[in-house]
DNA sequence: CCATATTTCTTTAAGTTTCAAGTAATTGGC
DNA sequence: GCCAATTACTTGAAACTTAAAGAAATATGG
């Protein structure tokens, strides 16, 4: 506790300019590297990162999702997903129909021609990955891991906190 | 080396599945802060990320910028700038004049009211980055910076490569 | 000086993104 | 069964974003 010259107890502003930065770098370093897989899905595949994304997402669930999964899944609001599963299925990427469960559900699924193409673009884009992370050592991949998921977890803890 | 069935030399597909997750986790840690920060400054300050990022930009910079510098330091296209720019001019926060110099330039600063709406904002701004990573030990901190740090350097180097 | 290249910024089109409001379907409590 | 709350999705408005093309000013190299 510190008092002032009137014996008023006063809050030392603390210094978080540490913290301050480190989430700077943490943009900085992420945008970097998603501008440059941006910049290759563009150039190479004529196609978007968000799209990219969202049959990544869809790969993994070969039975389908909801669009209210992939929406938790990637993050981004209902809305947004509408709009991007509308073009993909629209290119033929997707295949979407309605739940037998729950008719609000639309459940959607890479057609085959879809997963063929993501197939194809993973492999390439698992390479540049590698080349991005090229100078870190296995023991750096395993130590960034580790703090990441520290990080993610005191961030989880702290927006749960701020929405209670 | 090695060799198939035929005798040609193949190249066995290495895995490079670390780094993936690697990549995953960073971009998962950043959007969940992202987003985190991006609900309160619109809560708290109703003023979108964007926004609060470009008047970061100039509050280091009391002399003023050029959109072109605005753009390289936020890594943002030009016409992204621009309309920015035109919204924050639009809404008092920002000043605007033709570079003496140079009659290309547009020299950007804050006014004196967004220097103060900056400053009121980015001191909160501190207090939700300190929270959100509060779990994490100095040491941890900085550990982060250190291998971020490397792994920026390692993205601009392959980027550099590729675009070479 | 002059032609060419580069730089700065704007504009346009298409796509992405959010929030908020609205519709439709389901769930839970009574 | 029925009503209220919740969930799934769509729609609309505004903002953000990029890439590409173009206009204006400056820099560069004969």
């Amino acid at each position: 506790m510190i008092l002032d010259s009137e014996t008023k107890a006063v809050e030392l502003p603390e210094d978080h300019g540490d913290e301050l930065r480190l989430w700077l770098r943490l943009l900085t370093c992420t945008n970097l590297i998603e501008g440059e897989v941006r910049s290759r899905l563009r150039e190479r595949f004529d196609v978007t990162l968000p799209r990219f994304d969202l049959m990544a997402q869809l790969d993994k669930a070969p039975e389908g999702m909801t669009l209210s999964d992939v929406s938790r899944r990637m993050m981004v609001s209902n809305g947004n997903v509408t709009g991007l599963v509308e073009r993909l299925v629209e290119s033929g990427h997707l295949d979407r129909r309605t739940s037998d469960a729950d008719r609000r559900a639309q459940v959607i699924r890479l057609t085959k021609a879809g997963r063929a193409e993501f197939r194809r673009m993973a492999a390439e884009h698992e390479l540049w990955i590698a080349d991005i992370f090229g100078d870190l050592t296995p023991k750096d991949v395993r130590e960034l891991m580790r703090l990441l998921a520290k990080t993610k977890a005191s961030a989880q803890k702290s927006a749960k906190a701020r929405t209670e």
